[in-house]
DNA sequence: TCTGGGGTCCTATTCCTA
DNA sequence: TCTGTAGGAATAGGACCC
């Protein structure tokens, strides 16, 4: 999708249309989640700290995410992309991989397929997407992004995008190897910082270079994975349906925490949080990890694999407050975190408050905490540790999500 | 410039066991 | 019992993606 949360924003808020807009978070910590088109001709850019976007565009208007509204919206474009085929790999709320060799007869060519998703999603949902179509997943990625608007000189809008780019088959070394390595995926900052050293500027550059020392440089996986990406190989299949490997919550606080205390309460939110949402995906898990990031950045992670596997707020905030002991908080703590990993499917169990039957007892009081919860709303029932002045504190998936909001006048 | 929150995957190290 | 070693699981950290 092009600018997917802004673009939402602007149907929600009609009059934010052809404003510089950035959505995330408003406060000394937070990012920018995603802008217009016209934020973008600033300079600005997702994953921008939001103090820096602000002094890049003074008069930009902040908007603070809303997950629910993305996650229906995300909903009504997979609706779209499943109608054309089941093997639709979703990579995040707003892009997916669709494989439709098995599609054509019904729906006509690839680009005849692109074309119609493309008018689909916007009768559909008002958005506009942009698509790749190619032989192989990694280059109908790169496409998709040659298919987008692009920004303007500052203050204006978007230059429209091609909409649809095809890459035929022959075609595509020709499009890969003039772009820059850091359009492959797996190319970050630091792999761009190596390959610098080796000259390296261009898929092509890398195209050139002996696997050998690709291997050297980057390790066995990386390096084989990105020489073959550099010659346009990429064997992977569309997967649709994948499992989740691990479910987690961490937040980021507009003051650090110095004590013990206070760092277990935040424990026991975010614990009681993935929780409910391991609950809902109905999984449980082994391993619990808790992460900390400390005021000068520097972050650790601490994990404990228990035997019976995890699903309650109690007993996933049990083994994270164990690994919290050993963690000495006095030099200040930005963000803590809280996940659970090599989940496996809950097997089923009656709700019974007595704790008779399938479950422990401690088990059975989680599914009636479930069960309420379904009924009543997250904030009816919890640790009463996390009870404030204003209600409960609950944590929900995208509280927050990019960083803590301006704190309030004091 | 001062760095979010949700994840995945890979690598190195350590520890345990055969 | 000691030593070497090989493999797997657990652990920690880092890079990367949207």
């Amino acid at each position: 999708m092009d600018a997917f949360y802004a673009a939402v924003e602007v149907l929600a808020d009609p009059s934010l249309a052809g404003r510089p807009l950035i959505v995330g978070g408003d406060g000394a910590r937070g990012v920018v989640a995603s802008c217009s088109y016209e934020a973008r001709s600033y300079g600005i850019r997702s994953a921008m700290p939001s103090m820096r976007a602000r002094r890049l565009c003074p008069h930009a208007v902040f908007v603070r995410g809303r997950y629910d509204l993305y996650s229906e919206y995300s909903k009504r474009l997979h609706a779209v992309l499943t109608s054309f085929t089941p093997l639709v790999e979703g990579i995040a709320l707003d892009e997916a991989f669709l494989d439709v060799t098995g599609a054509q007869r019904l729906w006509g060519s690839g680009p005849e397929i692109g074309a119609a998703i493309r008018a689909r999603v916007h009768d559909e949902t008002g958005l506009w997407c942009s698509v790749g179509v190619a032989p192989v997943k990694f280059l109908a990625k790169l496409a998709s992004e040659a298919a987008k608007p692009k920004a303007g000189p500052p203050g204006s809008g978007p230059s429209p995008g091609l909409g649809v780019k095809v890459i035929r088959p022959g075609e595509e070394l020709g499009f890969l190897h003039p772009l820059a390595v850091e359009a492959l995926w797996g190319v970050g900052p630091a792999t761009r910082r190596r390959l610098d050293r080796f000259g390296i500027r261009t898929v092509g550059d890398l195209a050139a270079m002996p696997p050998a020392t690709l291997v050297g440089a980057l390790g066995e996986a990386h390096g084989r994975h990105l020489h073959e990406l550099a010659w346009a190989r990429d064997d992977r299949a569309v997967e649709p349906d994948r499992a989740a490997k691990s479910i987690g919550h961490e937040e980021t606080y507009a003051r650090d925490h110095y004590s013990q205390d206070s760092l277990r309460k935040e424990a026991l939110r975010l614990s009681d949080g993935v929780a409910n949402r391991l609950r809902e995906a109905g999984v449980a898990g082994r391993t619990v990890t808790l992460k900390v990031r400390f005021a000068s950045f520097e972050t650790i992670s601490r994990s404990r694999t228990v035997a019976r596997p995890v699903d309650s707020g109690a007993s996933v905030a049990k083994v994270a407050m164990e690994l919290l002991d050993a963690v000495d908080p006095s030099p200040g703590v930005r963000l803590l975190g809280v996940s659970v990993s090599n989940l496996a499917p809950r097997p089923g169990e009656q709700l019974r408050l007595d704790g008779a039957g399938a479950g422990a007892g401690e088990p059975a009081v989680a599914r009636a905490v479930e069960e309420v919860r379904r009924r009543f709303g997250d904030a009816a029932v919890g640790p009463a540790t996390l009870l404030r002045g204003d209600g409960l504190a609950v944590k929900r998936r995208g509280d927050q999500q990019w960083g803590p909001g301006r704190e309030p006048e004091a």
